[in-house]
DNA sequence: TTGACATGCAACCTTTTGGTTGCCTATTGT
DNA sequence: ACAATAGGCAACCAAAAGGTTGCATGTCAA
């Protein structure tokens, strides 16, 4: 159940991934070329970053010619906030407050 | 300014932490050997995982004599559904419509 | 048709990660 | 006091991650 979730989670765990998913929402169908500009790495090195990406399915690239438009597919972060991320709001306020009672009865050590 | 949320989502990265988070947000203030329970590794590994779960502030543990109760921080997941989540949230149907477009228009080659 | 451009593939390297084992320290209950 | 219990520390290890360089392939435009 939780087997394609941890994929998206270890894709969203790099830096320069979640620019490139931030450069791709801003503006989508952009090539490998456009998406290496201001990345400070090699085109290879972004190629593997959209790789995983696209293994995630947070990435889908569409052939054209001799270059390749990459699109951000949303639904694999919807997927993330919607099974995973709601269950902590959910118990977000007693968690808290199971928290602060905890640290406040450190003081009487 | 996402300085903070990388080491967060570094944390969430890896299945068995995500497991340790689950385990805290049912059953709160457990210690190191309680959480080992039904994790299938040393106890110093999970050690490892909770120090990396503190780093992220995601755990906070308290001392109790020779134990450790550890609990759960909602924030850090949290601040990753305000400052990130929720920028895909708000392009989502857009998004969404941008790729089904890219990939229709895929046909006619 | 040929040079320039866009991408792909593979080998290689270094650092990080996730885990182990072995031993040490502190606290507790009897 | 002392054995059992809870946890900490450090060295070590294999595999994965993130990046590089070099070369190959496919496509476009003049």
């Amino acid at each position: 159940m939780d087997e394609d979730l941890d994929a998206v989670f270890k894709a969203l765990a790099d830096r320069s991934r979640r620019l490139v998913l931030d450069k791709l929402r801003r503006e989508s169908g952009q090539t490998l070329t456009e998406l290496c500009a201001d990345l400070d790495m090699t085109r290879q090195a972004v190629s593997k970053h959209l790789a995983i990406l696209a293994a995630a399915d947070l990435v889908v690239a569409v052939r054209r010619g001799r270059e390749k438009l990459h699109y951000l597919n949303p639904v694999p972060i919807n997927q993330i906030h919607q099974r995973w991320i709601s269950k902590y709001e959910r118990s977000h306020l007693d968690a808290l407050a199971t928290l602060k009672t905890a640290l406040e009865e450190r003081r009487d050590d």
